[in-house]
RNA sequence: GGGCGAUUAGCUCAGUUGGUUAGAGUACUUGCUUGACAUGCAAGGGGUCACUGGUUCGAGUCCGGUAUCGCCCACCA
């Protein structure tokens, strides 16, 4: 075996190698032909614009440990991955790229601009592929997918073709969420709500027939132009004679009606609102109710239509600021209040929301939603953590019909044909030539879907759907769904719908939801701020092993977390031990042979073993419920406290050869079985440096990553353990002595142990070289009777044992006696607590048995140690 | 306006059916070139678990309220 290891370990000299092997090696792809349990995860498919950031390798690195888990736990595993086409992010960056040419897409024409996307696409959108391998993602590479890839685009258009059939996709005259810079409509969930500072602006609105005026409040003067009536509360006494009345609407001298909605809140301005049915979604829907027509005065652009008149041509904000002034001046304008209110903007340029007026498709919400929120309630998809639920439905609960027409080119294009001679509306799989019902020219719709259209079928279309599939049968429900919370409304909610609506089972059973990846301030990382961190520099630096460990480490499910780099050191101090103990491990397991025989056990052997089970039980049902922190915490804390700290210390002279010959084999032996059993624990949370330290293991066992994942074995017999800790208890006593009353490094410290039972004696009989080992005691000795406490020496009282360290000459009875007082101090104050606890009738009466003798115990244990302290403590101060 | 989360050691966080003395990492103090590791070893100091009321034999953990911070949702112009 090759043991020359570096003494500091270096993934880039092993990450690149195993990730090859493996995924050259078909590792990563399992036949839907199998008899084993499927367990399937379909990767949240980035955007083919991105490269990696922290948010995307805390949702990987969590889906490959899950993955890795179920693969060596003998599932049929496949974790699919893929892209998203992200319509606007990506048809941006090749306007970009053709605006440097002088260039725009007009210029180009539609053919030939998706040609030039395809081109982008096929040159850059493998950025994120690329680094999700150098994180060790262990995905099926074969079965990746792309939202718009042949599979995709008929799963897209067979949905949009039965959904159009049954009527759950409409077109319709709507008001609808419209970015002016973007030109295109977004949906509900794509406006941000900012708070912003604002004005309200009293306008007043004299009346047609009488003196006076009706004062109206709002936020947005400019749209007043396209006013078509002033509506009041019907129950508003100030207004109730002036419902039916006309007033004329200022600048523009148009009349309009006042009329009575229940919709406006007299407490709120001045009680009566002026409507814009063009825009504003409000007073769009209250023109509904009364029937009132539409001005149009802000175009596609945020400017002023000709409607405007005198403002015609104006931008938005410019009118505003003319409006007002000319209002103020032609004394219309009563006052001007500020006045907080939330502004509606673009997802993705910030540009304020025009809500207007606009023929678009939509897809009916509530015979869809209706479904998914019942399989929440029966429980068939299940959150973790169980509070998103709750989000979950809330937002299904209001949901409205999903405007789902983009005026971009780069998409799924809407599949439907309008006839240029009769106007018939075609909707159909294949392309059609001419009109059905008269013969004429068809015109294609020139929108394409919202992106998450086609993200909302990626469990079933990435799995061959419209095809029955063999994939489809056999991973279909997936698993688990992992994702952050940012995205359960544009995704999760709306793959529920769409899977029970076409597959008539949920997509996925779980839903595994995880927070933001944080700066070290706590705010959410941003190009604006410049805080954000590339998680392929860290990998680089620190390696891929130590960034995935780093962040599921200290994190619980739903929680964000932040970034620290002292964190990463950290881990990266952690892989280094495991490094380090490996290494120590081979120099002495180079005549290793598993086949050999296995002696006797020695009683770290056993200890060491019984622990290995715990933890090998605990980080199972750890990961079965989604708790990986708390798994990563237990194989962190056992490999370097239990296995580095304690278990190869007291080994070492076995392994020298000190012992015997058997010993030292059988030291190899659990040695060996222990380090493999951790590191395949390990292996999920970091994969590369497992691998490494599994093929240098003694033994051809092929790769970690197909291993069979440790069964947990329930060892009966916990003596081991109890010997043990009485072992440990005294090795701490005495290096805490030899630390307080400053014993050299080097120097030898004699014990007098005083065992106070049978048990105790022998465990420490059979095992004194432990203390030897560890404390660097030497002589020690040990007996059952002690008429004379030793004078002079330090003392160390555990439940069981004495221990006495005499010091002559170096001992301070002044800090002996600070020891013992602090020593007695804790020991009182648990005492009175366990006492008080005892002498509670009812805690007697109604605490289990169990909880109750542990008490006893406890007590007789504190009691032991403070007769024994008490008495030396007064020996001590006559002295 | 509603909902959710957080509040535990100087800092960052664990603590998931209520039950040993509330833990870790980091920082700090002291001592160590100990035949794997100074990215290390040993020892140590540091917490009225935000506040408040309740349930319980027993509360960091469950329930009610308050405060501060953060996030999400929301068509009062």
């Amino acid at each position: 075996m090759k043991n020359e290891l570096n003494s500091k370990y270096d993934p880039k000299q092993v990450e690149r190698k195993w990730y090859e092997l493996w995924e050259d090696g078909g590792y990563f792809h399992q036949s839907p032909r199998s008899d084993k349990e499927p367990f399937c995860i379909v990767m949240p498919p980035p955007n083919v614009t991105g490269s990696l950031h922290l948010g995307h390798a805390l949702d990987n690195t969590l889906q490959d440990i899950l993955i890795r888990f179920r693969r060596m736990q003998g599932y049929n595993t496949l974790w699919l991955p893929g892209t998203d086409h992200a319509g606007i992010a990506t048809q941006a960056r090749v306007e970009e790229q053709i605006a440097q040419e002088g260039l725009n897409k007009y210029e180009l024409g539609r053919e030939k601009f998706l040609e030039r996307v395809w081109d982008w696409k096929n040159e850059y959108g493998n950025t994120i592929t690329r680094q999700l391998r150098l994180l060790g993602a262990s995905c099926d590479w074969q079965r990746e997918r792309f939202t718009m890839d042949d599979g995709c685009s008929k799963a897209v258009r067979e949905v949009f073709v039965r959904l159009f059939k049954k009527g759950l996709i409409y077109r319709g005259n709507y008001i609808v969420n419209w970015c002016p810079k973007c030109q295109t409509t977004i949906s509900d969930i794509e406006v941000e709500h900012k708070d912003s500072k604002g004005n309200l602006y009293h306008i007043k609105y004299p009346f047609k027939d009488r003196e006076g005026f009706i004062v109206v409040a709002t936020t947005r003067p400019e749209t007043m132009l396209g006013d078509t009536a002033v509506a009041v509360h019907p129950e508003d006494e100030r207004y109730k004679e002036l419902i039916g009345k006309t007033v004329i609407l200022p600048i523009l001298n148009r009349e309009i009606p006042i009329i009575a909605d229940s919709y406006v809140d007299p407490a709120f301005g001045s009680g009566a609102v002026k409507i814009t049915p063009a825009h504003d979604p409000n007073d769009y829907e209250m023109a509904l109710r009364h029937d009132l027509p539409h001005v149009v005065v802000i175009n596609k652009d945020a400017v002023m239509t000709v409607e405007a008149g005198p403002y015609k041509g104006m931008d938005r904000y410019e009118c505003r600021k003319k409006l007002v002034a000319d209002l103020a001046q032609k004394d219309f304008l009563l006052n001007i209040q500020e006045h907080e209110y939330a502004l509606g903007q673009c997802y993705r340029c910030d540009t304020v929301i025009e809500p207007l007026v606009s023929p678009q498709w939509f897809v009916k919400m509530k015979p869809l939603a209706a479904p998914a929120m019942e399989a929440a309630h029966k429980g068939d998809v299940r959150f973790v953590p169980e509070r998103f639920t709750k989000v979950y439905l809330n937002w299904l609960e209001n949901i409205r019909d999903w405007c789902i027409s983009r005026q971009l080119w780069w998409g799924h294009r809407i599949p439907v044909w309008y006839c240029d001679s009769c106007g018939k509306e075609i909707c159909s799989m294949e392309d059609p030539d001419n009109c059905s019902e008269c013969g004429g020219s068809l015109t294609q719709d020139p929108d394409v879907l919202d992106t998450w259209f086609s993200s909302a079928l990626w469990p079933f279309s990435t799995l061959g759907w419209p095809e029955e599939t063999a994939d489809l049968q056999h991973f279909y429900p997936t698993s688990v769904l992992v994702t952050g919370r940012d995205i359960i409304f544009f995704w999760v909610a709306r793959m529920l719908f769409m899977g029970i609506e076409f597959q008539k089972q949920v997509p996925f059973y779980h839903v595994f939801i995880h927070g933001l990846v944080l700066d070290s301030l706590g705010r959410k990382m941003s190009k604006s701020l410049g805080n954000g961190v590339d998680p392929i520099e860290v990998i680089d630096k620190y390696g891929a092993d130590t960034l995935r460990f780093m962040l599921v480490t200290g994190n619980t499910p739903g929680n964000d977390l932040r970034f620290h780099y002292e964190k990463l050191e950290g881990t990266r101090n952690f892989a280094n031990k495991i490094w380090n103990a490996s290494r120590f491990a081979l120099m002495n397991l180079h005549d290793y042979d598993p086949k050999g025989e296995l002696g006797s056990l020695a009683l770290a052997d056993q200890w060491i073993l019984v622990r290995l089970q715990e933890v090998i039980n605990k980080v199972t049902e750890c990961l079965d419920k989604y708790e990986l922190g708390e798994a990563a915490r237990s194989i962190y804390e056992f490999t370097w406290n239990e296995l580095c700290d304690w278990y190869i210390e007291l080994i070492k002279p076995r392994l020298y050869g000190k012992v015997s010959e058997e010993s030292r084999k059988t030291a190899q032996a659990v040695l060996y079985s222990t380090l493999s059993r951790t590191m395949q624990l390990l292996h999920p949370f970091m994969p590369f440096i497992t691998e490494e330290i599994w093929r240098h293991l003694p033994g051809d066992r092929g790769s970690i990553m197909l291993s069979d994942w440790p069964r947990f074995k329930e060892v009966k017999d916990k003596a081991p353990v109890v010997k043990m800790r009485l072992l440990m208890e005294i090795i701490k006593g005495i290096r805490n002595i030899r630390n307080e009353m400053n014993v050299p490094p080097g120097k030898k410290a004699e014990a007098i142990i005083f065992l106070k039972s049978e048990e105790a004696d022998k465990a420490v009989k059979d095992n004194l070289e432990y203390i030897e080992i560890l404390a660097d005691a030497y002589p020690i000795k040990l007996v059952r009777e002690l008429a004379k406490k030793p004078d002079k020496a330090a003392a160390v009282v555990v439940y069981g044992a004495e221990v006495y360290v005499p010091l002559e000459g170096l001992i301070d009875i002044n800090v002996e006696i600070k020891r013992m007082e602090k020593e007695l101090a804790t020991i009182e104050k648990d005492l009175n607590l366990v006492k008080s606890k005892l002498q509670n009738e009812k805690f007697l009466r109604k605490a289990p048995k169990e909880v109750v003798e542990k008490e006893q115990q406890k007590q007789k244990e504190l009691y032991a140690k403070y007769e024994v302290l008490k008495e030396r403590m007064a020996r001590l101060i006559e002295e």
